[in-house]
DNA sequence: TGTTTTATATATCGACCGCTAAATAAAATG
DNA sequence: CATTTTATTTAGCGGTCGATATATAAAACA
């Protein structure tokens, strides 16, 4: 009788709750965001949040899911060994890192590699393993530009980058953020071409 | 009569408890150590904690000292304008630190640099302002030997200086810690040598 | 020796942690 | 409407956190 298909009830939206979370956790880190904070934000009770995100490391999974999605550099863009040379496409890496590390002034740093410093394990573990797939990619690319110094140039972007997200972390300015990336972009840049002097057409 | 000066009681070693702090705070970070750790560490009970070191924060300001002491980098050498150039002081400085960081298995990273992220807000404050001595003598350094770029070189050694620790903290080998120490210690070179062209005798 | 000082141990304190059992209310289905 | 399902609320679990009030015992000093 009833064929119309009622809506079913909106309770709260789960979505929203992953976005409210990933906020607090980007803005304080993983430890010292509290359940009752998290609770209280979403305007939720603890059995609700029990009931749609299971723990509060699941939930920060989901939190780090979706602020890679959403935030995560655009590695396959600036990576793809077909558009831009290692000379360009290293530099654009930092600097893009260091502008989104920088550009807002309570959500600092990256969450992702932030949440590798947790306390917690499971939460550390899980933020290491969503890190992992970027600097992977990092490295699959550097194996094939430039094979003959793939680790020591990965690692050197890679300390870097967990440099800068840790400063930002700390207050550092956006202007020197990213005129630190610039520094150490030119540097890879200067690297590269001394020792690949330009295949240009 | 007793004008014999009788020993003071040993009661616990504070200076021992000091240093056993020092180690629990390197391995752990600030926050992941308990009361219940450092008292059970130093085999004392709450109350002769208290009593000998006032707060567990104020304990993390002595430890630090201590690590300062005895760990931290001895920039008073290592950046003298009358010895070294920048060339191969900053180079020196960033490879120092990652064998400091990396050659113990367990203490690992810097415990001023990683106690700036601590989530307890008076921990973190002292140690910005034990990390802020460090910092302000790279700057000077730089402002004697190479006004032109000292805030950004600074910025660029400081923001590296926070990747190599956090990159230890996290795993990251001692070779590859070295030898991205090298590299950018190889890129600072390499940008101050184009520069100054040398001003050698 | 007697008195004072000092550091100890016992036994918590109140607050917060992540998390959940049990009861209740609202929505979906017949 | 009555029934089932689902998400909610109330209330509180056991545990740990940093830190203390109180009482006691040992050392220092006269």
């Amino acid at each position: 009788m009833t064929n119309k298909t009622r809506q079913r009830r909106p309770a709260f939206d789960r979505e929203a709750g992953v976005a409210i979370a990933q906020a607090l956790f980007h803005e304080r880190g993983y430890d010292a965001v509290s359940l009752n904070d998290l609770t209280e934000a979403m305007d939720i009770k603890p059995p609700s949040f029990y009931a749609a995100y299971g723990s509060k490391a699941e939930l920060f999974q989901r939190a780090m899911v979706r602020y890679a999605q959403e935030n995560a550099l655009p590695l396959d863009e600036l990576l793809s060994p077909e558009q831009r040379p290692p000379a360009e496409a290293l530099p654009t890496l930092l600097l893009t890192a260091a502008e989104q590390y920088g550009r807002d002034s309570v959500l600092r740093g990256c969450l992702i590699t932030e949440g590798m410093r947790a306390d917690d394990p499971a939460a550390r573990q899980m933020a290491e393993n969503l890190a992992d797939g970027g600097l992977q990619a990092i490295r699959a690319y550097l194996d094939q530009v430039h094979p003959q110094d793939a680790e020591a140039l990965a690692d050197y972007v890679t300390v870097t980058l967990r440099g800068l997200s840790a400063s930002a972390c700390n207050g550092m300015s956006y202007e020197r953020l990213t005129e630190t990336a610039r520094t150490a972009g030119r540097f890879i840049a200067r690297e590269l071409e001394t020792d690949e002097p330009t295949t240009a057409s």
